[in-house]
DNA sequence: ACAATTAAATCAAACGATTGATTGAAACGC
DNA sequence: GCGTTTCAATCAATCGTTTGATTTAATTGT
C-alpha cells in the first residue's frame, strides 16, 4: 500500500493491521468483518489486535483516523497549493483553481489505490454513522467542501457559510462523488470495464464544463444587465 | 410499509420476512444480518426462512427483487406520465418534463419511507456487486437512466445512447443522489436535523436550475451562432 | 353435515461452525 | 535476563441451518 513503510519493526505489524483493516473494513460492515480474516490478511497473529488496538471496536476507530490521514497525505499536496492561491483570489482566478480542484478530486475519487476502500467505508458512516464518522468529518470530509464552498462563494461574490453555496456545494460535487459510488452503473452502461487515467481526465474535463456552466448562469441571473 | 396488504394468510409471514429484511439489509451487509435478527423484526419463527425462501440467500435475492418492486410501485405512476409525454416531444417540454423528473426522484430519494433503506441496499450492491445488483440494475436503476437520458437527448438534439448523453446523465442524477447517500454530511454542514417536504421541494428547484442551466450552455455551444 | 385424512405452516430444540476475546507460554530484541 | 511482541489453545456466545413435533387449514369420505 501506498503509505511510507515504518522502519520501526515493532509498529510494522500497528500499520500492517490498519491497511488490512481498511481493506476489510471498506468492503464489510464493521459485524462482517471477522477479526481473524484481518490478521490473516495482515499476516499477524489474532491476539495481535487485542494487543496492539485492545480490541476490534479501538482498531476500527484507528483505521477511520488512517484513512483520514491517508486521503489527506495523498491529497494534501495538490489541495493545499489551491487552498494557498484561493484567499483574496478574484473570479477568474477561482474558477480557475476550480477546475483544478474537480481534477483532484476526481483522479483520486477514480485512480486513488485506496478510493474504492475509503469510498466503502465513507458511505458506511455517511448511511449509519458512528464515533468514526465525526473523526472522518471533521479531518476529511468538511475541510473539502469548505475549501470546494469557498472557490464557489469567491466565483459568485457570496459568503462561504451561506445556505445555498453550502447546498449548491454539496450537489456539485455530487457529480464528482457519483462516477466512485455509483461506478458500478456507469461502467455497465458504458458496457466499460474500469476507469483509467485517460478517462479520468475526460471525466474531469467534462464535469468541470458542467459546473462551470451552472454557475455562470447563476451569476447571469445575479446580475440581469447581460 | 406502504405495500398492498396480502388479504392471504399463508403469503402474510413471507411478506413480513421481506419488509424485515429490507429494513435490515438495507442498514447491514449480507453477512452482519442474522437471520434470527430478521424473523425477530418480522415476528416469525427461525425456521420461517428456510420455509418460505429456502435459505437466507434466497432471501436476499427476494428482497432485492422486493426492493424494486416497491419503488418501481412507489414512482410508476409519475415516471409513467413523464415517459409517455417524453415520446417525440419538442425541446421545450422536455425541459419541463426534466424538472418534474428530478422532483420525482428528489422527493421519492429524501421523503420516500423506504428510501433510506434502499439508499443502503443499492449502495452496496454498487460497490460489491453480487447477483441482486442484476436485478436492481434492469428493473430499477437502469430505466431511470434511460428515462433521464432521454429526455436530455431531446434537450440536446443528441442520441439517448451516445456516451457523453450517458456521462451527462450519471454526474447530473449524481447531483440528487449525493443528498441522499451524503445526507449526513449536509445535514451537520447545515445544522439541520432533517429534510421534510419544504426542503426537497427547495432542492428539487435548486437541482433543476443548476440542470438546466448545465444543459443551456452546452447548447450554446453547440450553436455558436448565438 | 360432520368426522377423518392430508397438506401447509409454525414452533422449540439442537447441530457444527465461527465469532471476539482471553490466556499463559514461547520467541524475540537489546 | 528482562521487557516486548507473537503464538497456539481455549472460552462463551452467536451464526445459518436442520430436525421432528405441533398446530392450523384444506380436502376427503360417507
Amino acid at each position: 500500500m501506498g503509505r511510507l513503510q515504518p522502519t520501526d519493526p515493532k509498529a510494522a505489524t500497528r500499520e500492517r493491521l490498519l491497511a488490512a483493516s481498511l481493506k476489510a473494513f471498506g468492503h464489510n460492515d464493521y459485524q462482517a468483518v471477522s477479526t481473524r480474516a484481518i490478521v490473516e490478511q495482515a499476516e499477524a497473529n489474532i491476539s495481535a489486535i487485542s494487543y496492539h488496538f485492545g480490541g476490534k471496536q479501538q482498531l476500527y476507530l484507528a483505521t477511520a483516523r488512517f484513512l483520514a490521514e491517508s486521503i489527506h497525505h495523498a491529497m494534501h499536496e495538490g489541495l493545499s497549493e489551491i487552498q494557498a492561491k484561493a484567499v483574496k483570489a478574484p473570479a477568474d482566478t477561482c474558477r480557475k483553481l476550480l477546475g483544478e480542484l474537480i481534477q483532484l478530486l476526481v483522479y483520486n475519487s477514480l485512480q486513488g489505490e485506496l478510493s474504492a476502500d475509503a469510498a466503502g467505508f465513507i458511505f458506511r458512516e455517511q448511511h449509519d454513522p458512528t464515533a468514526a464518522f465525526d473523526i472522518l468529518y471533521h479531518e476529511l470530509i468538511e475541510p473539502l467542501q469548505i475549501t470546494y464552498a469557498s472557490l464557489l462563494a469567491g466565483i459568485l461574490g457570496e459568503r462561504p457559510e451561506a445556505r445555498e453555496i453550502k447546498l449548491i456545494t454539496h450537489a456539485l460535487m455530487g457529480q464528482i462523488m457519483v462516477f466512485r459510488i455509483s461506478q458500478t452503473t456507469i461502467l455497465r452502461r458504458l458496457q466499460h470495464d474500469r476507469f483509467d487515467a485517460q478517462d479520468s481526465h475526460e471525466l474531469a474535463e467534462l464535469i468541470t464544463r458542467l459546473t462551470l456552466a451552472a454557475i455562470d448562469s447563476r451569476l447571469k441571473k445575479d446580475n440581469p444587465h447581460d
